[in-house]
DNA sequence: ATTTTCAAT
């Protein structure tokens, strides 16, 4: 990924019209069966600016798992960086595949909120299917600068109010996900 | 082309 499109997606002050997911897939004990280029990557939606039917990342991501075709007998955890948390029906789609794979974890961790529609009951399946989810923090905005963006050996540069925004956006999915549902 | 959250206008 260049750099401007990693700066420009993973802000946390900017509502980008695009998502990316950056993702790392960890198999714990064993071969893991994936192809080596595999174990990490990113992926972007297609928008209606593209042929086709618009699709959301998270359900590209969901067909890429499926095509590693992962030993169920092995535990994969898989973490995954995006810029916008999933929508409600993505949140769904992905509860659904951690409850029909368990040997499958998955950690979530999102610069920005999606807040549309109905979003916090997604946020909230997604957890109680086993999901970890967690606003983006300097820490993972560096880690994902040193691991997906060609940088160039430039360090990354966070950008004013990274701190504030996180922590602001932090509190507000605790809100979410502490929330009872009824 | 602009703005309006995986675009819509």
């Amino acid at each position: 990924m260049d750099e401007h499109t990693f700066t420009h997606n993973f802000s946390n002050h900017k509502r980008t019209h695009k998502t990316y997911l950056c993702y790392e897939v960890e198999i714990l004990h064993g071969d893991s069966g994936i192809p080596p280029d595999e174990d990490k990557g990113f992926l972007c939606n297609k928008g209606t600016d593209q042929p086709g039917l618009p699709c959301h990342v998270e359900l590209y991501l969901l067909g890429r798992i499926r095509s590693w075709k992962l030993d169920r007998k092995l535990h994969c955890r898989l973490t995954c960086f995006i810029s916008w948390t999933p929508c409600g029906t993505c949140a769904r789609e992905l509860a659904e595949f951690l409850k029909e794979n368990s040997h499958v974890s998955l950690c979530i961790f999102a610069s920005r909120i999606y807040s549309l529609n109905d979003y916090e009951a997604g946020l909230r399946t997604l957890q109680e299917a086993g999901a970890q989810i967690a606003i983006m923090t300097f820490k993972e905005f560096r880690h994902c600068w040193e691991t997906f963006v060609d940088h160039q050996g430039r360090p990354f540069q966070p950008w004013d109010e990274l701190d504030i925004n996180s922590q602001g956006l932090s509190k507000e999915l605790q809100a979410i996900l502490q929330t009872r549902q009824n």
